[in-house]
DNA sequence: CGTAAACGTTCAACGATTGAACGATGTCAT
DNA sequence: ATGACATCGTTCAATCGTTGAACGTTTACG
């Protein structure tokens, strides 16, 4: 199936060189390995990677709309409703209502909710060390810092 | 709720500090958000996002089948077929039955479409550097030596 | 008041991708 | 030789995620 398993890979090389040398076809092909990868990797939790980052924004960012957290996940307004109800019925986020707009409904994780997001954010951790195995620990904190940077705006 | 992010476009794409606070997460929306705006990018040199992954694999890697293209490309074989036809149609690509064994064809790059990937290169280059303006020309080196060197087998 | 906007939600339509087929060709043990 | 099996390119139906346009509700405002 595919190939961007951690060990002993039978084949040959796992990415194109043609790919490697360019930085935005690497950048890509990377971002949709990982993608590929995340579900797997964030299975002992429970969550899907969607799931993930939906929680993630939720605790971190706490938008105040679903629009708004639609927004900061780069999807269309119908995407947050999906994941919110999914979340949802697994008791790992609440809706709730703003009493001083009732159009408006907040949405918060529950404790249950931030657990998972924890033990996510460990298992994601795992899954990039070996998704990165020619790097220790300090580059690939450099590489994290540097993308960080790069794509906030100055 | 605020606004950790200043005007470059109103309304624009924001990105969410928990998503940029998490590596993994960090690595895939930068991953998808490059995706989207690849054919933009792309456009003036009539190429999609794909065409210029498989010229580039093409070109460096020059794989001996269509299934071996697919496989460098992440995809299932059919997706090369697809892809290839485009190239061919857009006379930027060949397909060369191999007489060794005539299963197999070769695909090669005409003039043409290597003229098409040199302007795809810088045309994606420019491009990043409009999406990482947070980052000197050399701090961005580092980020793509960093992401190759990682990825790539020990 | 009445019009317009914003919110959550639903839904049909679309594009991309896959796995399973197929015919043609090549390989290998018997 | 012959038969069984693998590999190649290709097609196709089915699936999945995503979007844009709607809708009812609620708020803002002239």
């Amino acid at each position: 199936m595919n190939d961007a398993n951690p060990v002993g890979s039978p084949g040959g090389p796992t990415i194109a060189e043609g790919v490697a040398a360019r930085p935005a076809l690497l950048l890509a092909h990377v971002g949709s390995a990982l993608e590929a990868a995340a579900d797997d990797w964030l299975a002992p939790s429970g969550l899907s990677g969607r799931d993930y980052a939906v929680l993630a924004i939720l605790t971190t960012d706490a938008p105040d709309t679903q629009h708004e957290l639609a927004r900061l996940l780069g999807k269309a307004p119908g995407i947050a409703v999906i994941a919110v109800d999914r979340l949802e019925a697994a008791g790992l986020v609440e809706r709730r209502r703003d009493p001083s707009d009732r159009r408006r409904s907040r949405v918060e994780a529950t404790p249950a909710g931030r657990k998972a997001l924890r033990k996510a954010d460990q298992l994601s951790a795992d899954g990039l060390d070996r998704l990165f195995p020619g790097l220790d620990a300090g580059h690939r904190d450099t590489l994290w810092r540097l993308l960080a940077d790069g794509i906030t705006r100055p």
